[in-house]
DNA sequence: GGTTAAACGGACGGGGGCGTCCGTTAGCGT
DNA sequence: ACGCTAACGGACGCCCCCGTCCGTTTAACC
């Protein structure tokens, strides 16, 4: 819609606007952490000390100041995802991997909102997760060829983890760790293979972009 | 506020507005099952064929409405806990609060949300709440002593489960279902106790009622 | 220092939700 | 049948949020 495409950078920004630009993504990332996506664009531009247009010629759209905002957390996310899976020990990597995304989330409340495709059409964040997804559905083959992780676990068993974990939202943030890292230590033990666990019921496949919620 | 109190009835309501207030809770208790707590008071007048302004006369506030509409699922799940209280099997009764709850908010999401103290103040709510809780806690403490239930579960883990089966929400009813479902067998093997089972993080004390989530 | 255009921000429009007012309707008692 | 009043509902005010417009400021370049 617009001509110019300031996010894309084909020409440098004037120095107040690159200045600007840095401040929002900045102060989006704070309150995004504390206060998860509902938080409205007009408090991100008053802690960036801009006004409200300044901030929408950045990001022509909140989808697209969420989608810049997370682009690190999300390769934090794919980083996290890599070096379990890159562990000699599958079923530690896995652990490891729900334990950190867990944390991840208790931290930092936007990005499990960001992540689980509260705004499908963010591409980057869409594209970043089905990799992530990808890379830890393998992990979990390899877990499971150990001995240690449950067969009848499936990859989309942690989608739903995480939309469990989403659910976990408490309002003083250590209480919130401290929540996060007791489920995470609930879920592990769910799906540890155990001589005599008893067989789960049918796994539900779970199109995490698909929905479209309301409306 | 209002010289009339019809929720408390101390004078019979006319022919027309006791069926107007039936409908009215008919079509919360469908919609707020089906969408959740987020749903436009509108949309529900709408469906019980009514104007806002009857709705906002039967029930002065959203909060109300939400109270009245959910006091039959508050028994129901009374229910539930007062029968699983009272199997001669402590961990089977668990279970079967277990399973029953997550299955409960699978077929209605408005409960869980009104459970979980969206409206902190519904006074309903919050004392049926917390008899059920007491119910399930003396539950609990008599299943770990079948052995059955690892020792270090803490009646609390059962708020945390509980949160986190409210994240669980798919577009499709069924689907919705089978998660939960599946959710809840991970949930029951995660606190079965086992001979070689890792010790979990400390507990969390959750005050529900507490919080003031936003603004 | 002056010119130019990029960048800014206050003010505006649109949409939606909650709760209320007041003129109108219709149930109930006689 | 008739009047009285409870009950109704469309329209309204208020608030909050997203995204835009236009007059003003200011960085950049000569």
């Amino acid at each position: 819609m617009t001509p110019e495409l300031p996010h894309s950078s084909p020409q440098p920004l004037r120095a107040d606007a690159r200045d600007n630009r840095d401040r929002l993504l900045e102060a989006a990332r704070a309150v995004f952490s504390q206060e998860g996506l509902t938080v409205p664009t007009r408090e991100i531009a008053r802690r960036a000390g801009v006004g409200p247009a300044t901030l929408y010629r950045h990001f022509p759209t909140k989808e697209e100041l969420v989608t810049a905002a997370f682009a690190d957390q999300l390769r934090a996310c794919q980083d996290i995802v890599d070096r379990a899976s890159a562990d000699p020990d599958p079923w530690r990597g896995l652990c490891q991997v729900i334990e950190n995304i867990c944390e991840l989330h208790a931290r930092d409340r936007g990005f499990t909102e960001a992540f689980l495709s509260a705004y499908p059409r963010a591409i980057t964040v869409v594209t970043g997760r089905d990799r992530i997804l990808a890379t830890i559905a393998d992990l979990a083959r390899r877990a499971k060829l150990t001995g240690h992780l449950r067969p009848d676990f499936e990859p989309d068993d942690l989608v739903l983890m995480l939309l469990a974990n989403k659910g976990i939202q408490l309002p003083s943030p250590t209480a919130q760790l401290a929540a996060s890292r007791r489920f995470a230590a609930l879920l592990i033990q769910a799906i540890t293979h155990c001589p005599h666990n008893t067989p789960l019921p049918p796994a539900v496949h779970l199109a995490t972009n698909r929905p479209r919620p309301t409306g």
